[in-house]
RNA sequence: GGGCGAUUAGCUCAGCUGGUUCAGAGCAUCUCGUUUACACCGAGAGGGUCGGGGGUUCGAAUCCCUCAUCGCCCACCA
């Protein structure tokens, strides 16, 4: 016995068991076509949250229906080792041990982050396993396997050489808490409300004062200058002088440089080369002294005196309360300024200057740009996003790649002597000494003498390589995996990581590969809750995923999810979507109950059954045609509501009640089977959306061979189909949800068969009447040339309909009724021809809206006859 | 400060190069219905001067200008 209703926690194990059993997610090169698409790797110790559901449902939609329409699909699953945020975690959980990642070796710290990394690793994969995904499990990849780790540094090598990779002595974005640099990508800018602080700097030999406005005044210890606008009259006088900063005593030059904006503040500038890019360009400019006042966790340094080993916002404070007790403070006023943030801690950023690793960006952007915004093989989705992507890449700066952090691929430079510039770059320690031997002349140097460098890539300089490596194409451009799959087909992620991630994919795609990484990027909105917010942990609105799908089914969720998830377009996400996905399932569930329930007896097929059948092909060829249409654009929640209303609505409203034999009664052989062949194409258009449901009902339909899985069975292909069929249906239901309405209105109960009389056939085919017949419950369907009386009338187009019904007819009712249909058909004919006597309409507009204008006109001129006829015969 | 995008039914959104998809869809709402697949259902209904104001045109949700509001991205003004 079939349940009556649809249980999805039964079968989504036993069909998912069922697929990785029979392989069928497993790829390997053939001679089809390849379907590609390497995941967003998501940190390795992350769990599942809205946003992977989207994103991976959307994935799985692509891959299953690639997989149906017969190509070799290919999902590429993996995680990220996350460099800073794993780390972060890392060192937060040996903290609360008590243990202090300083005191430990690398060694020591790698093995920790090793078994974090191996505990909590992966759980995120297998939950993608219940949403239904299927990927390619053999060749799920880690970014810092060791094949992974070997293609990052050999890019970095290869880079190297090329002389695309330097080092160099830069301000650059510090993290005080994670203790590492960041790129200009992972810095966040805020707005928040701080003060301007006006301070005195007295001018040296002097009673005299210049006011500087700073946000900063901690800063004034690694104060080096005074900058003044040559022009600005007020100071003209200081040419030549020093000022004194307060509290240390140094004595700094007054510097003029056009710099200075006049406006702002006081016109004076006062200027910190060690800690502010614009005061470093000036130091350089005009060679001032650099002095760094922070340690590296952004407490200050001897040059801090009193306030050595103190917090810089806690000096900020003490400070400006020193200088006004020195009467050093003019005064202090509100300002609101941009403060940049880590992305991954919050830490407010500290401009630094040290030594990093830096890619020269400038050459390698050229291909990225060409390919999506001139030569357009590579597509985004929205292409809106086109823009950001052109102006990020003809902006672009060098990428500062070395992290002060250990978890991440080591960078392959080996220092050999106390220089700056004593290293060599090799992809070995081995290498590395011959190298290092060859361009020291120096035979005494052994792998003893060779530092690596201590610091580890940023994770983006590996998963910019993610489409390539996962098949080796970094150490092995010529193995066969890399050839079949590589370029990959589509990418589907979030439009915050398109700087960080997509436009670098592409620009080592070019760089490496020569070629793209993938065609289609297909950019997701953000997962927000019912009021716009953003789905947050703190904010407590996010909803669990496994619960959810332990809810609403996989499918359920899957369906939920997409019905409101145009690309680029915030998803306000609403578990109501679940249920109504939910629902769907049920109705799907049903109406194969229903057909699955019929006795089949060999019986002539009625003439209404072999009407819905060619009107049901139609319709889904209609709607298979505006599917393709749909993915084509990548708009997948259009694509499916298209299904959805074809299966809801023509496939269950329409199609089975057509051919739904009467109470008890078998149904004709023909009949049946194909309203077996009409819901397994169903099936098939639905899998990839509700790949458990639509599996579960295909085997129920009959005994399969693993080779019959639904999972690859074959896709419906697009073929012509009979338009006017469709339309000419459309009227007849027009004509059945008349009879509908007169039933109801008049408490005419359905199992009472009532007949109908047209008149003006004209419109109308009777291909349909034997629909009209069964769906109305006629006695009788007559065509004839004059009205009726005694009976109930409605009109569609300019055809008019009558059931003549036993009893009084409430004959003030009718007439009014109908004076209302009179009046709107006068005033909407009144238009139509005001349009047609318009001279410059008539001669401007073209010949098919004037032929349209006039065909309304007719319509509406019959209409109103018929309208006016039956009037006066109530009358 | 620059750029991009939005504003259409109670909600979420379609509406491509102006006129047959032109005012739409789904959900929600309301009415009726225990009809023999499904109440996670069926049959119906209501609901919008397409953000405001101008303009171009025979004709504008669609093109132009302008204003308003809301998003997002980018930018070193202390």
């Amino acid at each position: 016995m079939i349940p009556a209703q649809f249980n999805a926690q039964e079968v989504e194990k036993k069909w998912y068991d069922y697929w990785m059993k029979n392989n069928y997610f497993h790829s390997k090169p053939d001679h089809r076509k390849p379907y590609t698409i390497t995941i967003p790797p998501p940190n390795v110790t992350g769990v599942l949250h809205m946003g992977h559901m989207l994103n991976n449902t959307i994935q799985d939609v692509l891959i299953r229906r690639a997989r149906l329409k017969g190509f070799n699909a290919c999902w590429v699953p993996g995680t990220d080792h996350a460099s800073i945020a794993t780390e972060a975690k890392v060192v937060a959980k040996l903290k609360s041990e008590g243990i202090n990642k300083n005191d430990l070796t690398r060694e020591e710290f790698l093995k920790h982050a090793w078994d974090w990394t191996n505990k909590y690793g992966g759980t995120i994969l297998e939950q993608l396993k219940q949403l239904g995904c299927s990927c390619d499990w053999d060749r799920t990849k880690f970014t810092m396997d060791p094949d992974m780790s070997a293609s990052v540094i050999r890019s970095f090598v290869d880079l190297y050489n090329k002389g695309l990779i330097y080092r160099g002595y830069r301000m650059v974005n510090w993290d005080p808490e994670a203790k590492t640099t960041l790129s200009d990508e992972e810095v966040i800018y805020e707005e928040r409300q701080g003060k301007l602080y006006h301070l005195k700097y007295q001018i040296e030999g002097t009673n005299e004062f210049v006011t500087i406005a700073t946000t900063r005044p901690e800063t004034i210890l690694g104060d080096t200058a005074i900058c003044i606008h040559p022009e600005d009259e007020r100071y003209a006088h200081l040419k030549g002088k020093k000022a004194i900063v307060p509290i240390c005593n140094r004595v700094i030059p007054i510097i003029f440089d056009e710099y200075v904006d006049m406006e702002f503040g006081t016109g004076c500038l006062k200027v910190t080369p060690a800690h502010d890019v614009n005061d470093k360009t000036l130091g350089e400019k005009h060679n001032l002294e650099i002095i760094d006042i922070f340690n590296e966790d952004a407490t200050l340094n001897s040059y801090g005196l009193h306030y050595q080993g103190q917090d810089r916002f806690v000096v900020r404070e003490a400070i400006a309360a020193e200088l006004e007790t020195l009467g050093a403070l003019a005064k202090t006023e509100t300002h609101l300024n941009k403060v940049g943030t880590s992305e991954r801690t919050k830490a407010v950023i500290e401009p630094r200057l040290s030594d990093q690793w830096f890619l020269s960006m400038e050459e390698l952007v050229k291909p990225a740009i060409k390919a999506v915004l001139e030569t357009e093989e590579i597509k985004l989705y929205p292409s809106r996003f086109n823009n950001t992507y052109r102006h990020w890449l003809e902006n672009i700066r060098d990428w500062n790649i070395s992290r002060q952090l250990w978890w991440g691929q080591q960078i392959p430079a080996y220092y050999y002597g106390d220089g700056k510039e004593d290293f060599v770059v090799a992809e070995n320690i081995e290498t590395a000494l011959e190298l290092a031997r060859a361009k020291t002349n120096n035979p005494q140097l052994t792998t003893d003498n060779l530092k690596q460098d201590p610091d580890a890539l940023d994770t983006w300089f590996s998963s910019w390589l993610w489409p390539m490596a996962v098949f080796g194409g970094i150490l092995d451009p010529e193995n066969e995996d890399f050839k079949y799959y590589y370029p990959t087909k589509d990418l589907v992620t979030g439009p915050d990581i398109l700087f960080f991630w997509v436009a670098r994919m592409i620009i080592a795609g070019y760089e490496y590969a020569g070629e793209k990484p993938f065609t289609n990027v297909y950019l997701t909105g953000l997962v927000r809750d019912k009021q716009r917010r953003k789905m947050s942990k703190s904010l407590g609105n996010s909803p669990e995923p496994l619960e959810l799908i332990e809810k609403f089914g996989a499918d359920g969720v899957r369906v939920g999810l997409l019905l409101s998830a145009s690309a680029g377009n915030d998803i306000l996400f609403d578990e109501e979507l679940c249920n109504n996905g939910k629902a769907f399932a049920n109705k799907i569930w049903n109406a194969f109950r229903l057909v699955k329930g019929w006795e089949v007896a060999d019986l002539p097929q009625p003439e209404s059954a072999k009407v819905a059948i060619e009107w049901y092909e139609a319709k889904l060829q209609q709607t298979l045609a505006e599917i393709e249409d749909h993915f084509e654009k990548y708009r997948l929640s259009d694509a499916l509501m298209a299904i959805y209303k074809l299966v809801w609505d023509d496939f269950c409203s329409w199609f089975l009640e057509m051919i739904k034999p009467g109470y008890q009664q078998p149904i004709d052989r023909a009949t049946f089977d194909k309203a077996i062949e009409m819901l397994e194409a169903n099936l098939k258009l639905l899998h990839p959306f509700m790949p458990f449901l639509t599996e579960e009902i295909w085997q129920h339909i009959a005994e399969r061979t693993p080779e019959q899985a639904l999972i690859i069975a074959e896709y419906p292909t697009l073929t012509a189909y009979n338009e006017k069929l469709i339309t000419d249906f459309e009227l007849a239901a027009e004509v059945i949800a008349g009879i509908r309405t007169i039933r109801k209105d008049k408490n005419i109960a359905m199992k009472d068969a009532v007949a109908l009389k047209v008149v003006n056939h004209e419109n109308a085919s009777t291909y349909f009447d034997s629909i009209i017949v069964k769906l109305g419950n006629l006695s009788d369907l007559d065509y004839v040339t004059d009205k009726v009386d005694g009976a109930l009338t409605y009109r569609v187009k300019s055809n008019e309909y009558f059931i003549p019904v036993s009893g009084n007819i409430d004959i003030a009712a009718e007439i009014a009724k109908l004076t209302e249909e009179l009046k709107y058909t006068q005033g909407f004919l009144r238009s139509v021809q005001g349009k047609l006597a318009n001279e410059k309409f008539v001669a401007g507009a073209p010949e098919q809206v004037i032929a349209n204008e006039r065909k309304k006109e007719a319509d509406a001129l019959a209409k109103i006859a018929t309208i006016e006829q039956s009037l006066n015969s109530l009358k």
